[in-house]
DNA sequence: GTCTATAACGTGATAGAC
DNA sequence: GTCTATCACGTTATAGAC
């Protein structure tokens, strides 16, 4: 059906391909800047093909942006609501598991954000993410913990922007850190690499009661 | 020169308000999404003035990026350099300034970041922000604390993805939290006075030597 | 200074040959 | 399936009347 004889670098069939290099120049310079063309070129296809295999530049948009947030919740959703695992121990793994994620697709947290942004409504109808965190073991076990005062803090929502904006907010910021630190990519994602285990030690020290 | 005649609630110069409205809108939508004609409408004048006060589009973000940069910076300048206060009293400076700037503009980090993003070269080469922070007090307080043992984490540039992240990364990922927490923007400017103050006092236990 | 009309251009999308 | 050529449209920017 598609062409796959030779062992190319990029042996993918034309619609994959495009997929790629969508998904390429979408997370770099978002909806609204990327042209047609630029997918085009990047994929190293012929433009009108873009519309052969994917009607408009809206719904290849559509589905890179639903394959993306999917990817990215599922790293969560089996965490958050395992009744095995204690809250620590969450911590660790979600902290890990993000920043592994995210360091093979730097730009991923920033695409996110900005295109919810743009689209909030239609977003939060179609994935239920306010639900799915406030139904979840971990917020049930955060609570626990804090009525026990094994936590200072009981708003979980400044424990979530603590502990997920050490996560993430490195990724969105990393041209100005980049710049301020000097740090070329390796040593950016060294940094990063250390942050796995120290975000969990941080978080654990912020949240105890003094 | 320009009428000023009327006591109207928007009683500004045409320049003025153009500019006003400019900067509302590209907060809103940044450069690529926002056309001049959303600008015109903002502004209730008619499009050809745009072009007549402000050369083009671009003149016009511009001056809108290199204004809300300029006080962005403004607001951290004085407090960084400043010997006769100490690096605990400099960190509670910073999170209030910047968390009181950013409530009455919540868009601006996420702008500021964006508009960074896709154009890092020539942003950096007119501000040096690298060496701002570099060459600060601030940065020679947190190494010698650091030396001295009173700081846990050698490395400033953990320290700053941290702390600059408490403060904005909520601003950043509002869309989410207000779903997360089901609040409304009352609710969520709320919480972020509350972490004015809590943000320091994180901080100071999260830099804490175990 | 402000307006209307329109030029000049870029972009998304399609028709139709191969 | 893939290409070239082109359409249709929206957007920025300007010309010129008032």
């Amino acid at each position: 059906m598609k062409k796959r004889e030779t062992a190319r670098t990029l042996d993918l069939s034309t619609e994959a391909r495009i997929k790629q290099a969508a998904r390429a120049v979408f997370y770099r310079k978002g909806f609204a800047a990327t042209r047609t063309r630029d997918i085009a070129e990047e994929a190293g296809i012929n433009l009108a093909l873009l519309n052969y295999y994917f009607r408009s530049k809206g719904k290849l948009f559509e589905i890179i942006m639903l394959e993306t947030l999917s990817d990215f919740l599922a790293n969560i959703r089996g965490v958050i609501n395992d009744e095995s695992t204690s809250l620590e121990c969450k911590i660790e793994q979600i902290a890990a598991g993000y920043i592994d994620l995210i360091r093979r697709e730097p730009e991923i947290p920033f695409f996110l954000l900005s295109e919810i942004r743009s689209n909030a409504g239609v977003f939060f109808e179609r994935i239920p993410i306010g639900k799915i965190v406030k139904s979840s073991v971990f917020i049930r076990q955060y609570r626990e913990a804090a009525a026990n005062g094994k936590i200072a803090e009981p708003n979980p929502l400044h424990f979530i922007m603590n502990f997920i904006g050490m996560i993430l907010f490195p990724f969105i910021a990393s041209p100005v850190l980049k710049e301020i630190g000097s740090l070329d990519a390796e040593a950016f994602d060294r940094l990063m690499e250390e942050r796995k285990k120290r975000i969990p030690l941080w978080i654990n020290s912020l949240m105890k009661p003094t």
